[in-house]
DNA sequence: CGCCTTATCGACAATGATTATCAATTGCAG
DNA sequence: CTGCAATTGATAATCATTGTCGATAAGGCG
């Protein structure tokens, strides 16, 4: 848990193109991520796009969800945001942040219940959007 | 959502096999499960452990969950229990089963505040069991 | 009780996401 | 400017999971 472990990266042509690129904020894979940035010309490697968002996953910069066929979706999150949370559509994908309050609360006050500590949670909300509720009732 | 498209699946000696083996109420993955039945002298394939655990899980008779390798890992839950949680040990995989009182309701509210419908939540909460912590604590 | 249809098996190949490898490149400290 | 270690990218390797397909056996029927 120490802040001053985590050595910040050499800002890279590359780097700095994920990090662009993130702005569209939207939840893709680390291969559509690659696939978009190809797409606008950029020549970037896929280990390269897999090693930067791990990395920005992990010093919390980008959100990592995983989806429910495996694979691991990325989008930015605000600067420097605290820990929060999505309720997703399962069909299209569109995401709202949502406001889960004493949740963190919660989760502490269970965990001593039990004697655990240190305790994360992940919680992920899917629905189905209004539009997509519209197209599949007809 | 009907319960009666689900044809009851045939009793063979291999899901008998599984079936008993998942007694041992720990979550372990596919593989491990496969192992274990092995080592008892099993000859069971690893495709039908895996074959078995999703359809046991699609019908509510263990519980999924996925690891942060990437892995799914399987429990059998209590008989016919409704939606449930757990707080897993992060070092150990000792699972307890929580409560979450108020959270279906919550996450349906949630869900209508933003025109979400046909609400679905995974919750996953991990921490240091008391036997881990004072372990790690030396 | 045997037969037959068909679900299920199991060995193995195939897939698909992610990770490791390693030589070439390039930030950036001095 | 120089040099070295961090970073890159093409590619091979991993690893969990799924598909394939001939063989087997569950269980309804006569």
């Amino acid at each position: 848990m120490n802040a001053a472990d985590a050595p910040r990266p050499r800002m890279t042509r590359q780097r700095r193109e994920i990090l662009d690129a993130l702005d569209l904020s939207e939840f893709r894979s680390a291969q559509a991520w690659h696939e978009r940035l190809r797409s606008e010309g950029s020549t970037i490697g896929l280990a390269t796009v897999y090693r930067a968002l791990q990395s920005l996953a992990e010093s919390g910069e980008v959100d990592a969800v995983v989806a429910e066929s495996g694979e691991t979706l990325y989008r930015r999150c605000e600067a420097g945001e605290e820990h929060h949370h999505h309720l997703r559509c399962r069909v299209c994908g569109k995401a709202v942040e949502i406001d889960v309050p004493d949740f963190e609360a919660f989760a502490a006050a269970i965990g001593r219940e039990h004697g655990y500590g240190d305790i994360l949670h992940t919680i992920e909300l899917t629905g189905v959007c209004p539009e997509c509720a519209a197209r599949a009732g007809a």
